[in-house]
RNA sequence: CGGAGUGUAGCGCAGUCUGGUAGCGCACCUGCUUCGGGAGCAGGGGGUCGGAGGUUCGAAUCCUCUCACUCCGACCA
C-alpha cells in the first residue's frame, strides 16, 4: 500500500479523552474513532489489526479441533426466558423492541443461542464430542465505558461451546481451550497467564481468565513470577491426547497466580519471597465449564448408548478480540509509539523514501516494493513528498516492526537501511539483501 | 448509579468571572526557499461557540431546561 493511496488519519497531538497509552495510540494512529461511549469505528489502520488477530483465533480453534459458525447479534428475549437470564441479566443486556412489540435483544453472549442450535440437530451421543464457535460482535451497556476499545459497549469477541457426553469429557474440551488460547497469545507475542477465576453470572464451577501483565489492567494478580518464563513455543500439541493436553495445563496451573478474587494470602506466602510479585493484568480471556447449567433448562440432551436420555456437559470459552489490540499495545510500546508483534503487525514493513521525487530513490523504493510483495509481505510505502522527520515519526506512531529506508546518500554506495522498531537498530544493507532478511523474519509467523 | 468535570474550526486550547458580534498553535490550500528525525517566510480557506428557550439595544459570555462526552468509584471479555 501507498501512504499517498491509504486513509490514515494520524494525530499529531493527544486527544483529551485519552487517558491510556492504548487508546491514546490507537486514536494517534488513526486505527479508530469514537462514535458514542463504548461504540467505535474500526478505521483502516485499526481494522487491518483486528482481522490480523481475528484470523490467528480462527487458525488456532481450528487447529483444536473446534468449528467455526456466525450466530446474529440480535437475539429473542423468549431464548434467553428459557435459560433464566432476561432477568438476571440486568441493566448490562441492550433490550430491544421490534416493530411488532416483540422483545429482542443485542445479544452480550450466545449461550441460549447455541444451545437451542444444538438440540434443534443435535440427539446422540455419537455426535460428540462438539465445540462450536463463533466471532461475533456483543453489546454490554457497561456502565462505566472506558479506556477505548479495552472495555467498550460494543466489541468482538470469540465465544465458544463445547458439547460433551460427562464430565470428564468436557473437562477434556476445557483443556484443550486452555492450550489453544495460550498458543494463541503467544502468536500475538504476549504473555497471558492463566489464573484461577471467580465464574461471575455465567456460572460454573471451573474457570481460567487470562491475563497479561500491563500496569493499567484492571485487575489487581498476584503470581509466582516464574510463571512468566513459562512457553509453550513450537511444541507439538495432539488437541485429542487427553493426558498430553492436560499435562500441559498442569505445567501452566501448578505455580501460584491467581486474580484478587481468588487470592488467598496464605498460598501465596508459600511462594519463595524472590518471586512473589503483585501487579496488575488485563483479562483477555476465560474459559469455563459449567456442567448441565443450561443444557438441563434448556433441554439440550442426547441419547447414550444404554438409551438413557442425559443432558449434555458444556462449557463456553471467549476471548477478548477487540480488547487485545488496547492489550497488546499496553504491552508494547514506547514513547513515540505502538510495536506490534510481528505476528499481528498491519503491514509487515514500512518503506520510507527519504527524498520523494529524486528518480533513484523511487525507483529503489519500487523495485522493494515488488520484491517484498513478492514474497507475500503486505509494504507500507511512505511516499508521500514529507521531510524525512515526519515520515520516521509516522512509522514509529503507527508501529510497523521494520523499516526500510531509502535516501539518496545510500544509494549511492548501493545500501539502504534495515531498522528495527522494538530495539531502534539499523543496518546498511543492499535491498536485495533486506528483503531476503524480511523474509527469514517473517517465516513461520 | 453516586461523586467531579468538559462541550468554542479536523486536533489541542484561550476567550466566559467583568455581555459589544470569535482568537492562538497544529493540521489543510497556494507560492517560494528548504529537505537523513515532526522546516522557514508570505498569502489563504474553514467555526449557527453542543441544542432549545429566556433576559438584553446586543449573548460564546447571564438565567432555565436539555443532550453528549470525560474522569474517580462499585460491576465485566
Amino acid at each position: 500500500m501507498r501512504l499517498t493511496r491509504y486513509f490514515l488519519p494520524v494525530l499529531k497531538e493527544d486527544p483529551a479523552e485519552a487517558q491510556i497509552v492504548s487508546h491514546r495510540y490507537m486514536l494517534r494512529a488513526g486505527m479508530i474513532k469514537q462514535q458514542s461511549s463504548g461504540i467505535y469505528s474500526w478505521l483502516p489502520l485499526g481494522y487491518k489489526v483486528l482481522r490480523r488477530i481475528e484470523q490467528i483465533v480462527h487458525e488456532e480453534q481450528i487447529r483444536a479441533g473446534h468449528i467455526p459458525l456466525l450466530m446474529p447479534t440480535l437475539q429473542s428475549a423468549d431464548l434467553w426466558r428459557e435459560s433464566g437470564r432476561y432477568d438476571d441479566y440486568g441493566q448490562e443486556m441492550l433490550r430491544i423492541k421490534d416493530r411488532q412489540e416483540r422483545e429482542m435483544l443485542y445479544g452480550p453472549t450466545n449461550e441460549e443461542m447455541i444451545t437451542d442450535i444444538f438440540r434443534s440437530h443435535v440427539s446422540s451421543y455419537k455426535d460428540l464430542p462438539l465445540t462450536l464457535y463463533h466471532i461475533q460482535w456483543k453489546f454490554r451497556d457497561e456502565m462505566r465505558p472506558r479506556f477505548g476499545v479495552m472495555r467498550g459497549r460494543e466489541f468482538l469477541m470469540k465465544d465458544g461451546y463445547n458439547f460433551d457426553v460427562d464430565k470428564e469429557a468436557a473437562l477434556h474440551a476445557y483443556n484443550r481451550h486452555m492450550v489453544s488460547y495460550l498458543r494463541t497469545y503467544e502468536r500475538m507475542g504476549l504473555t497471558a497467564i492463566p489464573m484461577r477465576a471467580d465464574s461471575g453470572p455465567i456460572g460454573g464451577d471451573d474457570t481460567h481468565e487470562f491475563l497479561v501483565l500491563a500496569s493499567t489492567g484492571e485487575s489487581e494478580v498476584f503470581y509466582d513470577s516464574a510463571v512468566t518464563e513459562l512457553k509453550l513455543g513450537q511444541r507439538e500439541v495432539n488437541y485429542d491426547d487427553r493426558a498430553a493436553v492436560a499435562a500441559i495445563c498442569k505445567e501452566f496451573t501448578t505455580l501460584y497466580a491467581r486474580t484478587d478474587e481468588t487470592h488467598k494470602e496464605d498460598l501465596f506466602n508459600q511462594i519463595p519471597e524472590g518471586r512473589r510479585k503483585v501487579g496488575r493484568g488485563i483479562e483477555v480471556g476465560q474459559i469455563f465449564y459449567f456442567g448441565t447449567k443450561y443444557s438441563e433448562p434448556m433441554k439440550a440432551t442426547v441419547q447414550n448408548a444404554d438409551g438413557s436420555i442425559l443432558p449434555v456437559h458444556m462449557g463456553s470459552h471467549g476471548i477478548g478480540v477487540s480488547r487485545l489490540l488496547g492489550a497488546i499495545i499496553e504491552a508494547s510500546h514506547d514513547d513515540k509509539g505502538i510495536i506490534w508483534p510481528e505476528g499481528v503487525t498491519p503491514f509487515h514493513i514500512g518503506i520510507v523514501n527519504l527524498k520523494q521525487g529524486d528518480a533513484e530513490a523511487d525507483a529503489a523504493c519500487d523495485a522493494i516494493y515488488k520484491a517484498v510483495t513478492a514474497i507475500d509481505l503486505e509494504p507500507l510505502y511512505d511516499d508521500r513528498d514529507e521531510r524525512a522527520g515526519g515520515k520516521f515519526a509516522t512509522m514509529d506512531l503507527i508501529g510497523l516492526p521494520w523499516r526500510i529506508t531509502v535516501g539518496p546518500r545510500g544509494l549511492k554506495n548501493g545500501v539502504v537501511e534495515l531498522t528495527s522498531r522494538r530495539t531502534g537498530a539499523s543496518e546498511e544493507m543492499s535491498p536485495e539483501l533486506a528483503v531476503a532478511r524480511l523474509a527469514n523474519i517473517y517465516a513461520g509467523i
